[in-house]
DNA sequence: GCACAGCCGTACCGTACGTTACGGTTCGGT
DNA sequence: ACCGAACCGTAACGTACGGTACGGCTGTGC
């Protein structure tokens, strides 16, 4: 099966301005979105709405793609590869994706894609999981490996070495977002969390490299 | 605000077996869940649904505590406290939340709550949230500060030593399923990452107690 | 035996919303 | 200036479902 990571190429500035309001909708009514409320809201009628995304699947679907594609995740990058510079770029990545993850938008997101989920054809759950979790995967696991490879870390499989990466930074944050709990950290805790989880990955995977007891944050 | 825990006291025989009956059809039909059906469904007509819960809403809250007084974590139970005892321990609660939250019935259920966050008065997000991730906090921070006290693992605050052990139990285990994932693990997944969650938990938190280098699994 | 309360099954009502249809308007091409 | 395509705003249709009403059945207290 394709996952269609959309990246909005297909589609014309008008479209995008409806895809924005729609989002801009869904933030603010959830699972009650309606095909006359976006149409209003976005100043466009309900005939284009159905001519351009098939229904309200096809909408659904074009604006979780649409903001997927709005998402932009710390670039690799092919630098040099320390133990701090993997820690900061640990550390980055961390920050974005609690970013990410706890914006209203995500938020929304998520729960129309957990609402939507196991019903219909368009999936919109592997969508977002496509854009979401495995798109961090991606981006993460050369950077586990460029590490492992300098002998800064040490794993046997790079999606286990993810997987608990992924749960110290994330931990109950996500679930209880949805769950309507308001537990939204803010700029600094974020950041802070996000070098406690390094710190943590780091100790349970980095290798202690001659006695370099510096750089430990 | 107070949570209603909610031990299914005040119900009749017949009304458990409604919400029985209610509890399957959710987990079969998700979201899609209608009165009508519940009432086909259990044998019942919808003027006594309605005469017991309320509405939907009433009957959705009432499924949701339902299922909560069914499930059981290991109780804590008073023991000695030595490494051993704790890993164990620690473990017994991992397999016991994994099996939980990969179950079919709590994967409807909290699709539903999430589906249902943000919109309404029932609010069965927080529900969830008490009966789930709140009182398995509950249950494992005594033991956590009781370990603490015997000097076999150190940390400042329990809320934070327990999201952690949160996290590396959880993982993404819990937003892939919910987000349509298949991806379940089975008993002796299961088991094998309770074992490493509480490895990992311990690597980070345990006080490396005199040469005691037996029983780390 | 009988009145009555509780419940089942079903039919019914009102509304919300997805979907379709249509008249009027704007705008680019010729 | 004229034509056609695309689009806006709105009205209309059909259905699904939450909620309500009612007739019939069963079991219990007197």
């Amino acid at each position: 099966m394709v996952i269609e990571v959309g990246d909005g190429e297909g589609l014309s500035a008008r479209q995008r301005q409806v895809l924005d309001a729609a989002l801009a909708l869904l933030v603010a009514e959830g699972d009650r979105l309606t095909m006359t409320g976006v149409a209003r809201c976005a100043n466009c009628s309900k005939e284009t709405l159905y001519k351009w995304f098939g229904g309200r699947d096809g909408l659904l679907t074009a604006i979780v793609q649409w903001q997927a594609s709005g998402v932009r995740i710390a670039p690799v990058g092919t630098g040099t590869i320390d133990r701090p510079a993997l820690a900061a770029r640990l550390e980055r990545f961390a920050a974005d994706w609690l970013a990410v993850i706890t914006s209203p938008t995500s938020v929304a997101l998520n729960r129309l894609a957990v609402g939507h989920a196991g019903t219909g054809e368009a999936d919109l759950g592997r969508t977002v999981l496509a854009n979401g979790r495995f798109a961090l995967a991606r981006r993460l696991k050369p950077v586990l490996e460029a590490a492992r490879a300098a002998g800064l870390v040490a794993f046997d499989d790079a999606e286990e070495a993810f997987r608990t990466f992924f749960g110290l930074v994330v931990r109950d944050v996500q679930i209880r977002l949805l769950l309507g709990d308001r537990a939204r950290p803010e700029g600094a805790a974020i950041a802070a969390d996000a070098a406690r989880a390094t710190t943590q990955f780091l100790a349970l995977y980095g290798v202690r490299s001659r006695p370099a007891r510096a750089g430990q944050t």
